[in-house]
DNA sequence: TTGCATAGTTACAGACCGGTAACACCCTAG
DNA sequence: CTAGGGTGTTACCGGTCTGTAACTATGCAA
C-alpha cells in the first residue's frame, strides 16, 4: 500500500531515497520537490531544514548513487576474492543485467544531460564519479594482467555507456542485445596478445 | 551582432532553427518559449500560427536534426563513390570530428533522458531515427564487404554512443579520446575474419 | 513536568511555464 | 486602391516551480 521508502525512517534519508528513485524515472527536471515530500510522506518545510536546495538535493543523490556503484564493486571483490579476471567477467555479466532492468540509462549521464549550466555543482561530482569509475575498471584489467588495460577498459567503458543510452533510445531490443558477446570478445582477443 | 539565424527568412525557419540550437546547448526542459521567440526575432503567437504545441515543435526539431544526418550520409557516397569500405572510414572521422565539436552529446539521446513519459510523441521519432541510422551503418558494412557486419555496425554504433555521452560527464580528456582507435582496430580485425 | 529539537501545516511570495484573445500593422496580389 | 493573409504587440489565463514565514504538534530527555 505504501511506497515501502516511506516506512519508518528519518525524514531526510526517506527524501533522499525517494528522490533518487523519481529522479532517476522521470529526470530531474521533470519532478518537483512538492511531489518529493509528498511521496516521501513528509513535507517541503522538512526538505528545506535537510537541503538548503534542490540543487544540493541533486548532488547528494548523484553521492548515493555513487555510493552503491562502490559497495557492487566491492562485492565482486568479495564474491572472487583475488582473482581478478573473474571480477571482470562479473562486472559484464552484472552490466548485462543492469541494461535489462529498466528502460532507463546512467543517472550520471542522464543528469549531465538535463543539467546544462557548465558550473552546476552536479557537474563536478559527475565527473569525479565517472572518473573513479574508469579508474576501477583500468585497475581491475591491469591486475587481471592484461596488457593494454587502459584501452581495454575504456573501450569497455565505452560500450556500456553506449549500450545504456542505446536501451534508452531504441528500447531492449536494439544492438545493446549483443553487449556480453562484444564485451567477452574483446576481453579475450585483449588477453590473447 | 545579431544571432546569424534571425537574419531573413520567414518566422517559422528562424524559430525551428533557434530552437534546435537552443534545445541542443540547454536541454529541452531547459528552455521556454518565449526564450526561442525573442532569440528567433519573433513572438510566441506566431510560434503557435507554426506549431500546435512545444511537444510538436521538438519533434519537429527533431526530424531536422535526422535530415542533417541524413544529409552526412549522402555527402560520404558523393565523396567516395562506390566505395563502401572507404565510407566506413569517412563515418570514423566524422564521427570524432563530432565528439570534439562540443561538450554536448546526441540529441536524440538527451532528448530521451528528458522526455521520460513512455508516449511521448517525441519518442516514436527517436526510434525510428536510432534504428534508420543503425540500419545504415549495418548496410554499409555488409556492402564493404565486412563479415559480421551486424555486429560490427552494432558494437561501432554502442561505442560512438558511448563516446558521446562520455564527452559530456568527464569531457573531450576521457575515454572518448581513444574512439578513433578503437573503432579502426575493429573493423581491422572484422576484416582479417 | 518542563524544555527543546524535530517535524508537520498552512499560506504565501515571486518567478516562470505553455497557451490564447484581441487588435494593430504591413506587404503584396489582384 | 483595396482586400486579405501573415506578422507583431500587449495583455492575460491558470498552473507550476523553488523557496520562505509563522505557527502548531510531537516526542524525548533532563
Amino acid at each position: 500500500m505504501t511506497d515501502g521508502v516511506v516506512e519508518r525512517s528519518r525524514p531526510r534519508d526517506r527524501i533522499l531515497e525517494t528522490a533518487r528513485d523519481m529522479f532517476h524515472k522521470h529526470g530531474i527536471k521533470g519532478v518537483g520537490v512538492d511531489a518529493i515530500t509528498e511521496a516521501a510522506g513528509t513535507n517541503k518545510m522538512t526538505l528545506y531544514r535537510h537541503f538548503e536546495s534542490k540543487d544540493e538535493l541533486i548532488v547528494e543523490c548523484l553521492r548515493a548513487n555513487a555510493a552503491k556503484a562502490g559497495a557492487m564493486w566491492e562485492a565482486f571483490e568479495v564474491e572472487f576474492p583475488g582473482d581478478k579476471l573473474a571480477q571482470l567477467h562479473a562486472w559484464v555479466r552484472k552490466a548485462a543485467a543492469m541494461l535489462n532492468a529498466d528502460g532507463r540509462g546512467c543517472d550520471m549521464a542522464n543528469a549531465a544531460a538535463e543539467l546544462t549550466e557548465p558550473d552546476h555543482p552536479a557537474r563536478l561530482v559527475i565527473k569525479e564519479l565517472k572518473e573513479a569509475q574508469r579508474h576501477r575498471l583500468v585497475t581491475l584489467c591491469r591486475d587481471a594482467g592484461i596488457g593494454q588495460a587502459e584501452l581495454l577498459a575504456d573501450t569497455l567503458s565505452l560500450l556500456f555507456e553506449g549500450a545504456r543510452v542505446s536501451v534508452q533510445t531504441v528500447g531492449t531490443e536494439g544492438p545493446s542485445t549483443q553487449f556480453v558477446r562484444m564485451a567477452e570478445g574483446l576481453i579475450a582477443s585483449f588477453r590473447a596478445r
